[in-house]
DNA sequence: GTGATAACCTGCTCGC
DNA sequence: TGCGAGCAGGTTATCA
């Protein structure tokens, strides 16, 4: 599923092929998530930019395109006939020779055409993105006592820090020993959580993304992230620090992997 | 205002 | 082999 590393790694990889270029004929599944297709059709992307886990493409009036890619989405420029008849096509712009293609299978992702900074929902209600340098530790501990919340929950909100799904939420948690149901952290605890986040999601980026299922970067290539890592998905498993295996609980509907003897609640 | 929960959605895995 | 149930999870809407 596509987190901050993925949608980072799609950005850099479609900006040089749409910045400039005129998003011609738009096509859009008929649902009301992916029908600002049509409203972006025309304009020139003078800019593709990131915001935790949303794309925003910069139009040339002003208005700027707002993707967000779910759980299954994917944004590649392609050739018409690699999009012609694929039933997970949500949305598509005609470019020169090519097809700006909004690919979805579970249809969890979105599409949105918003007067440039006028955001609404989680975009607008997020924290400072994950990698953004101006978010200081202090700043980050605050945000996270402002709430009663577990810690993962918090994490899962997008409100202390924005970019961190489940996946880099179990692998920070795990890297900082802090239990994902825990409710208060200490100011070292926070500390160590900002710069274990910062660290997974930076050596992720490195390797291309987390592919689990369905994420592709945008030239349709996995990424390598997955082999590397040390938590998410592992339950059952021994910890790769303390050889305690680790275990699987639920928390707000999702699963959360943690080790019962690093990570104390 | 905050927190908890359900719903959305479809491919995959597992058990029968 | 085929079928059905359960699971995966980011965001929004709704309710307490």
């Amino acid at each position: 599923m596509p987190e901050l590393p993925e949608v980072e790694t799609i950005r850099r990889g479609l900006e040089p092929l749409v910045v400039g270029r005129r998003l011609g004929t738009a096509w859009a599944f008929p649902h009301p998530k992916f029908e600002a297709a049509y409203e972006a059709e025309g304009a020139t992307v003078t800019g593709m930019a990131r915001r935790g886990k949303y794309l925003l493409l910069a139009l040339h009036d002003g208005h700027e395109l707002v993707v967000h890619l779910g759980m299954t989405g994917s944004l590649q420029v392609q050739p018409p006939a690699a999009v012609r008849g694929d039933p997970y096509l949500r949305a598509s712009w005609q470019l020169r020779t090519s097809v700006l293609a909004f690919r979805d299978v579970r249809r969890f992702g979105r599409l949105a055409v918003v007067k440039r900074g006028e955001y609404t929902g989680t975009l607008a209600t997020q924290g400072p993105d994950a990698l953004d340098g101006d978010l200081d530790a202090e700043g980050f501990w605050l945000a996270l006592k402002a709430s009663r919340r577990a810690v993962k929950t918090q994490l899962l909100s997008q409100r202390p820090i924005a970019g961190v799904g489940n996946i880099y939420a179990d692998e920070a948690l795990w890297m900082a020993q802090v239990h994902p149901r825990r409710k208060t952290v200490s100011k070292p605890q926070a500390t160590a959580l900002l710069d274990a986040i910062r660290q997974v999601l930076t050596a992720s980026l490195g390797n291309g993304g987390t592919t689990l299922r369905d994420y592709r970067n945008a030239d349709g290539e996995s990424g390598r992230n997955q082999d590397r890592l040390s938590c998410y998905g592992r339950a059952g498993l021994p910890c790769r620090r303390c050889d305690t295996e680790l275990r699987a609980i639920t928390l707000d509907a999702r699963t959360a992997t943690f080790c019962p003897t690093c990570q104390k609640r």
